[in-house]
DNA sequence: GCCATTCTGTACCATTTGGTACAGAATTAT
DNA sequence: ATAATTCTGTACCAAATGGTACAGAATGGC
């Protein structure tokens, strides 16, 4: 039989998720990807088929790691420090570089929202599958008596996402630490999550 | 001497505008600015020079109107009411086509943060000084007793704008007009200027 | 009418785009 | 070692990119 060797397939996706994380989708280049994923024409097109494909399976593995991080917290943690955690390990823990490169999903529908419909949807339906997260949490602490029923659970989550959204935009434009935790806290405060 | 007769400049920069806000600067064609604006491509390099300085003149005036637009309101209504009336009149009473595109700034700064700092760095100071303004109004309402001071007028400030980045996301998103609706009435119940 | 000037439309350009073809190197079972 | 197979590197392709050159039409003062 013949070699069976192959390049590190899961290291060459992460390396172009970064890329595409960084630059969006039309401006990194083919050559651009092959420079960052360390690997041949033709071997990317033998394994990941086309750019667009590729930029598929970045935004599949980007959002399943979002919301695998959001549902871990949920196991651990009570609904009400939810927001609070995920704010902080994405916005405050996380290296200035990866703040500053914002949510994938987020910087891909302002992208192609006009421009690539189906593209568009994956990052959409990532973004709510995180949203859903949120609610579920939040119906379940209202139900057991752990947080006011002020706002539904579904408006709770909805408004955490829009801040949330608003957030990865103001770290995208200006990464300054202080002022990203200033508006961390202020809207917990007045989502009367303050911790 | 010679003709003075041009085409209306002006026409055609709303139209490159236009599709720029829709399209972001990347995927938008020169043909298909030709077509949009109605110029020919001599004609439109004597008058516009690049793509890029056009974008730069199309930025300019899409962050003008709009900060144009807070800065009226703020002359005739109460700070408490401004944040109302800009969601409204941007996301509620706009054309679901506007609505969708979001805001041009924002959808700029995600497009290029990464990729051209210069395009970049404007689209954030036009937000900058939107941010301002709200600033502004807050503070003067804060000294004059009919605003809280819970937060400073910063803070809010940041706060409101947080919440209008998010919403733009939002709108881009997927531009169900109720579910932007509940979100805009939670966020002002939040916010505390629910009138 | 005529000439000067400034417009417009088209043909053209080099570069870059994503994608394909194919020769040759590398690896494994026999 | 050999044969089978699958990798890699390069050369190549058509199409599209932004930008330029230039011929000719349209308009103004005389």
């Amino acid at each position: 039989m013949a070699r069976s060797v192959e390049f590190d397939r899961t290291k060459a996706l992460e390396a172009a998720m970064k890329l595409f994380w960084a630059r969006g989708y039309t401006a990194t280049s083919l050559p651009d990807l092959l420079a960052a994923m360390g690997i041949a024409r033709s071997s990317f097109y033998a394994s990941f088929s086309t750019k667009r494909k590729l930029f598929m399976e970045c935004l599949e593995l980007f959002g399943d790691r979002t919301l695998a991080m959001v549902d871990e917290d949920a196991k651990k943690l009570p609904a009400t420090a939810l927001p609070r955690a995920f704010f902080e390990t994405t916005l405050l823990d996380a290296s200035p570089r990866k703040v500053m490169q914002g949510c994938m999903m987020v910087n891909t529908v302002l992208e192609l929202a006009d421009v690539d419909q189906e593209l568009n949807q994956i990052a959409a339906q990532k973004l709510d599958a995180i949203e859903n997260a949120f609610a579920r949490a939040f119906k379940l602490a209202q139900q057991q008596g752990e947080l006011n029923t002020d706002h539904t659970g579904i408006e709770l989550a909805r408004m955490v996402m829009t801040i949330n959204l608003g957030l990865r935009v103001q770290s995208r434009k200006n990464h300054s630490r202080t002022e990203l935790k200033s508006i961390i806290n202020t809207s917990l405060s007045i989502l009367g999550l303050a911790a």
